[in-house]
This record gives structure tokens, C-alpha cells and sequence, in this order.
DNA sequence: CATACTAAACGAATGCCATTCGTTTTACGT
DNA sequence: ACGTAAAACGAATGGCATTCGTTTAGTATG
């Protein structure tokens, strides 16, 4: 085969292929994305770098996805809704977070996002040395939150030798996997949102 | 070579290996663990079965150092504690991290760890539908701290467009990654706390 | 309009990896 | 003393990512 009369692959069909086939099976490999792509291994490496680099478009296009709020007076909105939409962004592909976590890399999205939650916080009264570890201790909490959706650290299942209190409260209603993960989300979301808001407020009262 | 008067290997001997390699080199294949052990691949599999379950004895070793605090009456002071040696048994081995979070499981330290968070926050005062959510919350931001470790979502020099805020934030006395990321996790880790102890007293407010 | 160049597919080949199997020799239990 | 299992090895298999040379079809240049 040669030369096709109008090209069958383009770097945004291989993204998306690439993005489809993680969600759905959850794997990734160069011959399955070929497959669902209905072209030859050897043929992508025609438009993109390899694996890599696919890797990071499929990064881009969860990214892309990303709403951010106005940068208004309100900081605790603010910023509750930059964590959600960050969060949110990789919790509608689960699968794909693993492949993410492999390697570090400073996303033109993860910039904007780091330089908004930095003006924001230190508008509302952080001090610049603070701001660092505030906006460290967001993102780790919804890193982490990203990957309870994707490997929930523990089995949500009594069982094992699951003492009293623990099996009291997984005798809540059982959920669904996503919804038990969003609604820990929002949760613990307004926890670290209260304790950003009382450190404010001890900063105010010191001054 | 024939059966050695001695063992070359044990599994306790492959898991320490392994750790070691990841910990030096952040690569894990099964050659150059053979390699470093100074045998040949195919030994290994009279040992373990296979790649993974020499990642599951890595993840036990990490868990090993896990000293949990006793269940005293300090709900605050325990659970603090048993968080930071949570994420101080994975920032020690921070290039172990991403080969850990690549599939789900449930290893005998972490359900120990739940069932005492659950215990002790239980007693401290949630609602056992909280608890659940409590416990989540925590174990995000644990886990998050440690990829944070392991790779900082953002690399943090100033540079591409950081805004006045964020360059600010930056411009703080330059330190080690660990050492940065350490003392970020303790700021959160209080920033989390103190959420969890004002929703402690918004609950015992409602009664 | 012819010609050269580039794009985009392919197949074959390379090298790495995880794993399996059969073989060999040695240690250990009966 | 003897049989069985343990523990090393080497060879072989199959999968993967990647590279390269080949073919043909578009595209730009003169």
C-alpha cells in the first residue's frame, strides 16, 4: 500500500484513538492503537514521535477540558473551582491517570492553573512564602483524589479483618465506584478549603 | 551451572534488589535486577512468579518502616502521625511511587492504617457516613504528597510565563526537592487537619 | 506539462523485555 | 544409599517500541 488519496491517520485522530482506546480497556500499546486506527504499527510514527508523545496529547486533550473561573474577589470560589475543574479534567479518564503519573512534565495548563491559584492566593493574604506550599498541598490533594478514582487505595468491601468502626462505615449505601469518589472529592474539597480559610485567618489576626 | 552449595537468591534478597535498583536507577526490569543480583533472569522465577509480585514485596518493605501511633485519646495528634508515616514510608522511596500507583490493591499495612484512622475518628466524634470520606480525604492527599516527591507536577524554577505572584511565591530561598516537598506536606498536613477538626466542631455544634 | 520532492502508507528487521521450559547438578530427607 | 525436590542455567517464545528502506501519490517548481 502506498500513499493513500486522502490520509488516514492525522496527530488529532491518533490522540483521540489513543484517548478512546485507554478508556475503554484501560490499555495502551502502539500495536492496539494501529488496530483500532485500521493501519499498520509503523504508520504512526509518521505524524507523531512515539509513545511519549501520545501520551502527552492524550495529557493535552484531558486538559482541555479545563474551565477556569474568573479570577474574582471570592477567593475560597475561586479556588474551590480550579480544584474541581482540575480534578474533574482527569477523573473523566481514569485510566489514563497511571499513564500519567509515569513522568513529570509542566503542562501550559498546569502553568495557567499554577499562576491563577498563585495570584489568588496571595491576594486573599498569603504570605508569598506560603503560597508555594498552599498551592502544593491543592494539588496534591487532587493528584491524589484523581487517583482514588482510577485505584481506590483500599478495596471499598468489608471483608478482611475489617474492625468495628471501619465496617460501620462502609455499611452506607453502596455506590457506584465514580460517585463514591466524587462525593469524597467535594468533601474533603471544603476540608482543605476550611483549613486554607483558618490559616487566613490566623495570618490576619498576626498582623 | 548446577544448584549452588548455598542459595544465590531468596525472595528476600530479590526484594531488596529490586528496591535498591529502583531507589538508584528508577528503572525495574527483570535483567538488571538479575544483573545486580549476579545471576540470570530466568533464576528469578524459582523464587517469585514474576514482575509483579516482586513490585507487591517492594510495596511491603516501604510498608515495613510504618511505626502506627497508639490509639490515644489525641485524635488530632494520632491521626497526624499516622499520615505522616504513611507518606514518609513512600517519600523514602520516591522512584518506587509510580511503579505502586500503576494498579490498585489492598496490602495488609494499609487495611491496618484504615481500620485505625476508622477507629479513631469514630471515636473523636464523626458521623460513620463521614468517616468513609474522612479517611478518603487523607489518603488522597497522602498519596498525592507522595508522587509529589517522586515528581513535582510543576517544576518549580521560575521561567515560561510565571506571573508576578507566582514568581514571587518562587523567588523563596532555593532548597532540595526533598526538603521542599517535605516541608510542604507538613503544612498541609495541618491545613487538613485543622478542616477536619472545624468540621469536628461544626458536627458537635448540630447536636 | 514535466520533473523533482515530499508525504504517508507499508513490510521487514532490530533489540529489549517478561516469561516458560527442559536440563543439569546438588542438597536434603527417608 | 537413594530418590525427590531445589536452584541454577540456556534456549526459545511472543510481545512490544522503534527504525529503515520501499512504494506510490500528491504537490510544488520550473
Amino acid at each position: 500500500m502506498a500513499r493513500p488519496l486522502t490520509p488516514l491517520l492525522s496527530v488529532d485522530r491518533i490522540a483521540k484513538g489513543a484517548l478512546e482506546l485507554v478508556d475503554h480497556s484501560g490499555e495502551f500499546t502502539i500495536p492496539a492503537l494501529a488496530a483500532k486506527l485500521g493501519v499498520r504499527p509503523s504508520s504512526l510514527y509518521n505524524h507523531v514521535s512515539g509513545r511519549t508523545e501520545i501520551v502527552e496529547l492524550m495529557r493535552g486533550l484531558a486538559s482541555d477540558h479545563i474551565r477556569l473561573p474568573h479570577h474574582d474577589s471570592d477567593w475560597y470560589a475561586t479556588i474551590s473551582e480550579t480544584c474541581r475543574q482540575y480534578r474533574n479534567s482527569y477523573a473523566r479518564h481514569p485510566r489514563l491517570i497511571p499513564l500519567l503519573t509515569a513522568y513529570p512534565v509542566s503542562h501550559p495548563a498546569t502553568t495557567r492553573m499554577y499562576n491563577l491559584l498563585a495570584d489568588v492566593l496571595t491576594e486573599a493574604g498569603f504570605d508569598p512564602a506560603e503560597v508555594l506550599k498552599a498551592i502544593t498541598t491543592l494539588d496534591s490533594f487532587v493528584l491524589g483524589s484523581a487517583l482514588d478514582v482510577a485505584a481506590p487505595e483500599v478495596v471499598w468491601t468489608p471483608g478482611d479483618h475489617a474492625e468495628p468502626a471501619l465496617a460501620a462505615a462502609l455499611a452506607t449505601p453502596p455506590q457506584g465506584t465514580q460517585q463514591r469518589a466524587d462525593e469524597a472529592f467535594e468533601y474533603g474539597l471544603q476540608i482543605v478549603m476550611n483549613g486554607l480559610a483558618q490559616q487566613l485567618a490566623a495570618i490576619e489576626r498576626s498582623r
